[in-house]
RNA sequence: UCCGCGGUAGCUCAGCUGGUAGAGCGGUCGGCUGUUAACCGAUUGGUCGCAGGUUCGAGUCCUGCCCGCGGAGCCA
């Protein structure tokens, strides 16, 4: 007998098929017991008619208990009154493994808490299912975007000697003797020695903040893409932040409509921003604009011009736009030290962050990088960093140093905003927080 | 770290000015041939976060601590 997955049963309509899988829940109208299953693939209602079975699988079928391991077998039939519009009806079934004990996530309602402390059970839920099939999609449509524009995945180390911005925020590990490592918060600085060796490369890897956030946008452990490009300007670092993001959004569009629909996230709220053409402010029209809005909405306050958007800012500018909104050409003083002046106006840097609507605030930052050696270690001396840790660093400016540019895109922020997410936690299986480190 | 809220049955919660613990769901048993977190009946189920204190008496009042949630700062 064909095995079938539940993901391809249309294509099995009027056979007789075999599905290996889990319990969720059962309904039983006395002589028609309602199963769910759900084999990874999918969820799938089987019909257990009495007339159908023998006497004692159907006695047998009305006392299965949620999470049974079990595999059903019987014809697969097209009804609209079954959810996803098929069913199949059983012809027998076999019991794989008997849950030991009560499960604990019941179809009713939980508590955050409760659910997290159970991440490891939680995640066979349909709404776990379908956020981490929108994050896998979303990771093979990385890979795709950057392999077919010549970009190589470049792996960058996740035990490093230096800080990138300021050591407040590093894990610190043990090494050998008296030695410390920390782990990374950023491949970016090994991606800028890739994007010389090899022209285009992009990293996807874990890195570490050591935070003490409470917020919904905010892990320990988290996962950023960040491709670098030699010879790529800051205009040009933003026509591809665009295009990887519309490339993205159009993916899970295109091929995981069903998984926002049972997360209840409109695909029209995100149509735009597949769409492209994403509006641009500078810092000081941003600031601007933050004035006008704070003059009509009391909620939101006014910042002086130099200093950083805290997240109600951002919310607030982003809610103003239907797609991804950038924000390009902060002063100096607010960003980190590798960043390239402004031609225009040098107190200003080449730099861009791109905020995600609906309030979900920041996905990526990024920045055309100094590749003057002389201003370079100005600036590691101006920000108080150890020279020592950034020998290597500098001497990417001492041989056959060009002007590159690079982004980083915070993998989990991402696909809460298209997912539809309320807090990242979410969006990885089993997230590091302040509060959280198990399961 | 700061501000605010909370911790009562396996889960989600109610419990008034202090008087000896409740509901729904889940589990179990039974009923029902089209349910959609099915429904109906019965039944099961408690160290009221922890430690002190006030009181004849504390889930309820007071103090300290622990844990969680929402937000801020910082950032992706």
């Amino acid at each position: 007998m064909q095995r079938a997955y539940i993901e391809e049963i249309a294509r099995y309509e009027g056979q007789v098929v075999r599905l290996a899988g889990w319990l969720v829940n059962r309904r039983s109208k006395g002589k028609l017991h309602f199963l769910i299953v759900r084999d990874g693939t999918g969820f799938l209602q089987a019909t257990v008619f009495k007339g159908n079975v023998d006497e004692a699988t159907f006695v047998r079928a009305d006392h299965l208990r949620q999470e049974t391991a079990l595999e059903v077998w019987g014809r697969v039939k097209a009804d609209a009154r079954a959810p996803g519009g098929y069913e199949i009806e059983v012809l027998g079934l076999e019991v794989l493994s008997e849950p030991d004990g009560e499960y604990p996530i019941t179809p009713k309602e939980h508590g955050i808490e409760f659910l997290m402390d159970h991440r490891h059970l939680w995640l066979r839920h349909r709404r776990p299912w379908a956020v981490m099939r929108i994050r896998d999609e979303i990771e093979r449509a990385t890979h795709d975007f950057f392999a077919e524009r010549g970009f190589i995945r470049f792996d960058t180390p996740i035990l490093t000697p230096n800080a990138v911005e300021g050591t407040t925020e590093l894990f610190e590990v043990d090494l050998f003797d008296d030695q410390k490592a920390y782990l990374s918060q950023s491949g970016q600085l090994y991606a800028e020695a890739g994007a010389l060796a090899y022209g285009k490369v992009y990293t996807f890897g874990p890195t570490f903040r050591a935070e003490r956030s409470k917020t919904r946008r905010h892990l320990l452990e988290f996962w950023m893409i960040e491709p670098e490009a030699a010879f790529m300007d800051h205009e040009g670092n933003m026509a591809l932040q665009e295009a990887y993001v519309s490339y993205l959004v159009g993916r899970v569009l295109e091929r995981r409509a069903s998984e926002l629909e049972m997360l209840g996230r409109d695909p029209a709220a995100l149509e735009p921003a597949a769409a492209g053409d994403y509006p641009r402010l500078t810092y000081k029209e941003a600031i601007e604009l933050l004035e006008k809005i704070a003059a009509r909405d009391p909620e939101v306050e006014a910042i002086p011009y130099g200093e950083d958007f805290g997240a109600p800012h951002e919310s607030a500018i982003s809610r103003r736009f239907d797609r991804p909104v950038f924000i390009e050409k902060y002063p100096a003083t607010i960003k980190a030290f590798y960043m390239q002046p402004d031609d225009e106006d040098p107190s200003l840097v080449k730099n861009d962050d791109l905020l995600a609507p609906e309030g979900y605030g920041e996905i990526i930052g990024g920045s055309e990088r100094i590749h003057e050696p002389g201003l370079l270690l100005k600036r590691i001396r101006e920000h108080g960093l150890p020279e020592g840790v950034f020998d290597w660093y500098l001497d990417l400016r001492r041989f056959g140093s060009v002007p590159h540019a690079g982004f980083g895109l915070g993998l989990e922020r991402t696909v809460a905003w298209i997912a539809g997410l309320a807090h990242v936690r979410e969006a990885i299986p089993f997230p590091r927080m302040y509060t959280r480190m198990k399961p």
